[in-house]
RNA sequence: GCGGCUAUAGUUCAGUGGCAGAACGCCGGUCUGUGGCACCGGAUGUCGUGGGUUCGACCCCCACUAGCCGCCCCA
């Protein structure tokens, strides 16, 4: 019988490297509520149609990249209902703004999630076909003040602080704005018109991204085209005037918090729904995937799924990406990922004392310590080669520290050996 | 979905058409209430899976699966 494995593009992730994990959610956890975001937790699972109305049904995601199937009918009359795993988690989130009817509180609705998203794409490093996201949404009604430029240079400001909260060091914020709903598609056109002329002297790949998608030309990485792109139309010059200025002011917003950022003309996203300002948090040594996280306004979502107005920004941080950023720096500073070593380990020597032993790790325990309760039919040369495995100090237990109530102590990297009174070890290995 | 590279011990990797290897790790001993260091000994295994060629395949061929790199796209 053939052995059963993780499923291409999903893994297991263990031990210590989800101590590394649950350091990057709680780091994300603890800025975001500084920032007074509250959690919002989504089904993993949505009606099909909210992410191809939402996230566009011509983009790749949609058309090629879902997890969709045909839930069972209930009953004869019941007609069979199209499920897809959620491939992000805007449009869910957005979906339940709408639910609930959360803009009808006149307050903007500051919102987080963590969790995992499914893709069913070519896995790679950094790429997965089931991958984690921390993501937040500001959304609200334009009366709440959900359209001001302000929100944007916030929730970038806050970015920023979290990958420097982490340590992620040597990232970049690329930003643009692609516009309103109907700048887009004017650039588009002059885009591909301009392309006309220019495409059969690019890449092949860009010959055919000129007919198929025009906008990812401008992510061309050959050297030879990059001066040709260069001198094709730029978005900004297709910015109405409120876009333009609303831009402005969120480099302003930037500036004076001394916030680092490039503005890149040519950063388009590939979701439907954004509009105005994008952005991207870049980092080298990521190969191809070097995007850290991703996100954007889009003011006209709520809309889309068939909501009241309610313009937002949100973005999504590829919480696999991160942990590999930070694994990679780790080894870069020769930091060891070995795993956390207890405060103690308890060896029973004999098995007539494994009973008390219990008793006695419960009491350390209780007292917030880290231990390691070994066995009773481990000989002591044993004991001590796993307790100087898994904890700082040994404390044996054997007849004669039963009898006399003082347990015997080691520190495993001193040398040093102490016995002490029982009611006193807690104490001695450091509890608060 | 397309192209390239790869798959051998727990791990990192050598290897040859004719007995399956090293290092680290693991287990045991020197050492029966004292770890690390040292020395001695031991087990590592469906050589990714399934076919084929051959007297004989870990090696050559085909298919499949998975990983990595790139493309597409994207966090």
């Amino acid at each position: 019988m053939s052995q059963i494995k993780a499923v291409r593009g999903t893994r297991d992730l263990l031990p210590p490297e989800t101590e590394l994990w649950n350091r990057v959610e709680a780091t994300a956890r603890r800025v975001l509520e500084r920032y007074a975001f509250g959690e919002i937790r989504t089904p993993i699972f949505e009606d099909t149609q909210l992410f191809a109305r939402g996230v566009g049904e011509e983009t790749d995601i949609v058309s090629k990249e879902m997890y969709t199937w045909e839930d069972r009918p209930r009953a004869q009359s019941e007609k069979a209902q199209m499920l897809t795993l959620r491939p992000e988690n805007t449009a869910g989130v957005v979906r339940a703004y709408i639910e609930h009817k959360l803009g009808d509180s006149g307050l903007l609705q500051k919102l987080y999630y963590i969790g995992p998203q499914f893709r069913r794409e070519r896995p790679q490093k950094g790429r997965y076909r089931q991958f984690f996201q921390i993501g937040a949404e500001v959304i609200g009604p334009v009366s709440a003040g959900s359209e001001s430029p302000l929100r944007d240079a916030e929730v970038l400001e806050m970015l920023a602080t979290f990958l420097d909260e982490l340590g992620v060091t040597g990232w970049t914020l690329e930003l643009n704005s692609v516009g309103s709903a109907q700048d887009r598609p004017r650039y588009v056109e002059a885009l591909r018109t301009a392309l006309t002329d220019v495409a059969p002297t690019l890449c092949v790949d860009c010959q055919r991204r000129a007919v198929t998608n025009p906008l990812r030309v401008l992510d061309c990485k050959v050297p030879e085209d990059q001066e040709k792109i260069d001198a094709l139309p730029k978005i900004a010059d297709f910015l109405d005037e409120d876009s333009r200025a609303h831009f402005a002011q969120v480099c302003a917003a930037l500036d004076a918090c001394g916030v680092a950022y490039k503005v890149s003309p040519r950063l388009v996203r590939g979701l439907d729904y954004y509009t105005r300002t994008t952005f991207e948090f870049t980092h080298g040594g990521l190969g191809a995937q070097n995007a850290l996280l991703g996100g954007g306004r889009y003011d006209g979502l709520s809309e889309m799924l068939g909501g009241p107005k309610a313009p937002g920004i949100g973005f999504a941080i590829g919480a696999d990406r991160l942990v590999l950023t930070l694994q990679a720096q780790q080894v870069a500073q020769g930091a060891s990922s070995a795993a956390l070593l207890a405060d103690a380990y308890i060896a029973p020597l004999g098995e007539a004392q494994q009973a008390e032993s219990l008793v006695l790790a419960r009491e350390l325990r209780r007292a917030s310590l880290r231990v390691e309760l070994g066995d009773g039919t481990f000989r002591l040369k044993k004991s001590f080669e796993m307790g100087n495995k898994l904890a700082r100090k040994i404390v044996l237990f054997g007849e004669e520290e039963a009898a006399s109530g003082m347990v015997t102590v080691k520190d495993f990297q001193t040398g040093e050996q102490t016995k002490v009174p029982r009611g006193e070890l807690a104490k001695m290995l450091g509890a608060q």
